[in-house]
DNA sequence: ACTTAGTAAATTCTC
DNA sequence: TTTACTAAGT
């Protein structure tokens, strides 16, 4: 920790926090009156500025609480808070209001709910719960979901509240009949949102504005408290979130924020990359600081990013240079196909781990999709790597755990509508599609939310006496544990409420291996919550639902241990490692082939691509394949046109090899690579990685403890395979071409006698063994 | 009302 | 390859 001894008065404090920066970091550092605008191109120490410049605020009187530091992700916030914690203490650093846009603003809507016509239990819908919804005012308005895909509208919704478009706005400037539909569904999304109680991930950002723009009391004391405001990743920022931080930082105008227009990568989800271009015209008086220099990648690696992204038109004047060593040449993977791919990179990643020292935490696969992670992690299975992958599927988007969630959920907000219709049924209760129909159907007519229809559900007309019996008798549960909210701990209450849903208790009977699985993920629930609550002693359901509403996939605990990581290019933002592996550079996968006719989707995408390359320190690897696997199917393609366009004097030359493959020049010292020579093999990682806290990532689904071979029957079925002779109840006799999966999962592709080609499910198809 | 079988569709990225 | 929805069967 340093010295916090005030010096002599007069001067500022806090010189001793200077030394060791270059001069534009020094500047951007002491800066901390008034409007600063920080170009941070990549790898230049922003984060370290950032921090330092928190550090030098405390050090010249700004107490904790008057600062508010806005991050796009939690890791950023959390990486911010825990250096800062190093530098002026922990309990300081608490004290700082850090944190996403979304959470920082969801805490002081909870606390002036009332204002904006919620109460502080609030529910924020994510991604799944606002399509549920759109699909219920679909169903309403008889609007058909097979014209009018619900993910559309709900795209269609989302951008309009990102440029903070009301309904009635929407509705009246729609043109196209798409739009109208949309207009209606708008409307009706946003009254049954209200109604829930609940708000999506825009209305977090634009319920604050209306909040600060009708209550001029809670303006000036959310101003006056947030007296410095810090912005960063400012290049993502959409209208909403500019107006909010217009609005707070009018008063005392000490407002920084930092960004670079080369990364920006989110114009898809409303990123406004106008935000930072005008920022000195917003703010005239601003000092704008250039962080040119950049410390972490070769000579070589800047090069190769230079001269991708300087295709892009309308940036932001800054040069980037180094002081670093030249570096080695980019290294390209010419594959065949993706399994080949994931090959060729285990084992150059293997090689320059032997030849260059580096641990697995060193090294990243980088790629545009996630669906390209399968094939890696085959590949990393087989020769037995130490690897994890960030985001992927989320512990919190299985089923089991959503339902748990969604009756905790109820249980702080009964309104919430989706929750209900979620588990009204699960398990079965007996209140089918048809009662819920009409139950909808009846609120909807009174205006009413669900869990107020249901409280009325004697007068609810054609409800049979068997029904109103299972409503009662599902009502009484919430009803019942209601009453324990202020008696009860979270964590006690949790479980005894859902113990009383019956939910583990189903899967617990059935008794299957995968039902065994879902009832652990429910008891791990359970046992995070408890967790929780051993960590702040001020928890409560509706804290925690909230902090489960809001992390995200990239926030991955394991990112310290010592593994190769894998994760999308979007995740990586803000990483760095010294070598660094893109994947899949082709023409449709990157850049997207929907971005191939849209000049601003491929600019956006080769944003994307210089993000990639700056992540590298050391060394860089680029690979394409000319086939992969996708959609199921083999697609061919070209490789990227990014690919022509990185600087030649950058890429290692590289020879063709007999096979149609190009194999990289080895370095003359290096041995060649001999498979797992030895290595201590270490057990696949997927199966311990987990995605947030404390909770471990689930047995089922990451079990890759089974290898997949292709076209090798199953141990439990060992007659089929490809040549049997079957009989299908249904399709007569036929013989089976092809089998897939394994387990549960096994289908065998069938070539009926009639000519009928079909895939079944073998666990499920009654397929007769003949012949 | 619920289960099951089969078909269709989806796969970008995040809070 | 996996999931999501629909239609038919129980």
């Amino acid at each position: 920790m340093l010295n916090l001894v005030p010096s002599e008065p007069g001067q500022p404090r806090g010189q001793d926090l200077l030394t060791g920066l270059n001069a534009s970091q020094a500047e951007a550092v002491a800066n901390i009156t008034g409007p600063l605008l920080i170009i941070a191109g990549a790898g230049s120490g922003k984060t370290r500025v950032l921090t330092y410049r928190l550090a030098y605020m405390l050090r010249n009187g700004v107490a904790p609480q008057q600062i508010l530091a806005l991050t796009f992700t939690n890791k950023a916030a959390q990486e911010m808070k825990e250096r800062i914690g190093h530098l002026v203490g922990e309990q300081t650093a608490r004290a700082i209001w850090a944190g996403t846009f979304h959470s920082i603003f969801a805490r002081i809507l909870r606390q002036y709910a009332e204002r904006i016509g919620y109460t502080p239990a609030f529910t924020i819908y994510d991604t799944d719960d606002q399509t549920a919804a759109i699909k219920a005012v679909m169903n309403q308005l008889g609007i058909s979901q097979q014209v009018l895909p619900p993910s559309g509208v709900r795209n269609r919704i989302s951008s309009a509240k990102n440029t903070m478009m009301s309904w009635q706005e929407y509705a009246r400037s729609a043109k196209s009949v798409v739009e109208q539909q949309t207009g209606q569904i708008f409307e009706q999304y946003e009254r049954r949102l209200r109604q829930s109680n609940a708000m999506d991930f825009d209305d977090l950002l634009n319920a604050t504005i209306v909040l600060l723009r009708d209550n001029p009391d809670v303006l000036a004391t959310l101003q006056d408290r947030f007296r410095y405001i810090m912005v960063d990743e400012y290049q993502d920022t959409n209208r909403s979130q500019y107006t909010v931080i217009s609005m707070l930082a009018a008063r005392h105008g000490n407002l920084c924020v930092v960004g670079d227009d080369a990364q920006s990568i989110y114009r898809w989800r409303g990123a406004d990359i106008r935000n930072i271009l005008d920022f000195e015209r917003d703010y005239p008086k601003a000092t704008v600081v250039r962080l040119e220099q950049n410390y972490r990648s070769t000579k070589t690696i800047l090069a190769a990013a230079h001269s991708v992204i300087k295709r892009n038109s309308g940036q932001l004047k800054k040069d980037l240079w180094t002081d670093n060593p030249e570096g080695e040449k980019i290294t390209v993977l010419a594959c065949r196909d993706d399994r080949e791919e994931a090959e060729m990179i285990t084992r150059t990643i293997r090689s320059r781990m032997a030849s260059h020292n580096y641990s697995p935490k060193d090294v990243a696969i980088l790629y545009r999709t996630n669906a390209q992670s399968q094939a890696l992690e085959d590949a990393f299975r087989r020769s037995n790597m130490a690897y994890h992958i960030v985001s992927g599927v989320s512990f919190y988007k299985r089923k089991e755990v959503k339902d748990t969630l969604a009756y905790l959920r109820i249980l702080v907000n009964p309104d919430d509508s989706e929750s209900i219709l979620r588990v009204i049924n699960e398990p079965a209760r007996g209140i089918g599609n048809t009662s819920i129909e009409r139950i909808q159907q009846y609120a909807a007519q009174n205006n009413l939310s669900f869990f107020a229809a249901l409280n009325q559900i004697d007068r609810i007309p054609l409800m049979q006496g068997r029904t109103i019996k299972a409503v009662s008798d599902f009502m009484s549960i919430i009803n019942r544990h209601r009453e324990l909210i202020n008696e009860l701990s979270p964590a006690s209450l949790a479980q005894a409420y859902i113990e009383a849903t019956g939910l583990p208790q189903m899967y617990k009977l059935q008794q299957s291996e995968d039902s065994l699985d879902r009832w652990n993920n429910i008891e791990r629930v359970l046992d995070h919550i408890a967790e929780q609550q051993e960590l702040n002693d001020e928890l409560t359901l509706v804290t925690y639902l909230e902090q489960i509403s809001l992390i995200s996939d990239t926030d991955d605990p394991q990112m310290g241990s010592n593994r190769i990581s894998m994760m999308t290019m979007h995740a990586a933002k803000g990483l760095e490692f010294p070598l660094v592996v893109i994947a899949g550079l082709e023409q449709g996968l990157f850049p997207l082939a929907k971005a191939e006719q849209d000049p601003d989707e491929q600019e956006e995408e080769r944003r994307l691509l210089y993000v990639g390359i700056t992540r590298a320190r050391e060394q860089l690897v680029l690979s394409y394949a000319e086939q992969r696997y996708r959609f199921g199917e083999i697609t061919f393609s070209r490789p990227s046109m990014f690919l022509a366009e990185i600087d030649k004097d950058t890429i290692a030359p590289s020879g063709r090899s007999m096979t149609g493959t190009t194999v990289t020049q080895q370095r003359p010292q290096k041995a060649p690579f001999q498979p797992t020579q030895g290595r201590v093999p270490q057990r696949p990682s997927a199966v311990e990685h987990n995605e947030y806290s404390q909770i471990p990532m689930p047995k089922r689904y990451t079990s890759a403890s089974q290898p997949k071979n292709r076209n090798v029957p199953s141990a439990g079925t060992p007659s089929m395979r490809v040549g049997q002779r079957v009989k299908h109840p249904m399709f007569g006799p036929g013989t089976i071409s092809a089998i897939s999966g394994a387990g549960q999962n096994e289908k065998a592709t069938v070539l009926f006698d009639n000519g009928q080609r079909k895939q079944l499910m073998v666990a499920f198809a009654r397929l007769e063994i003949i012949g």
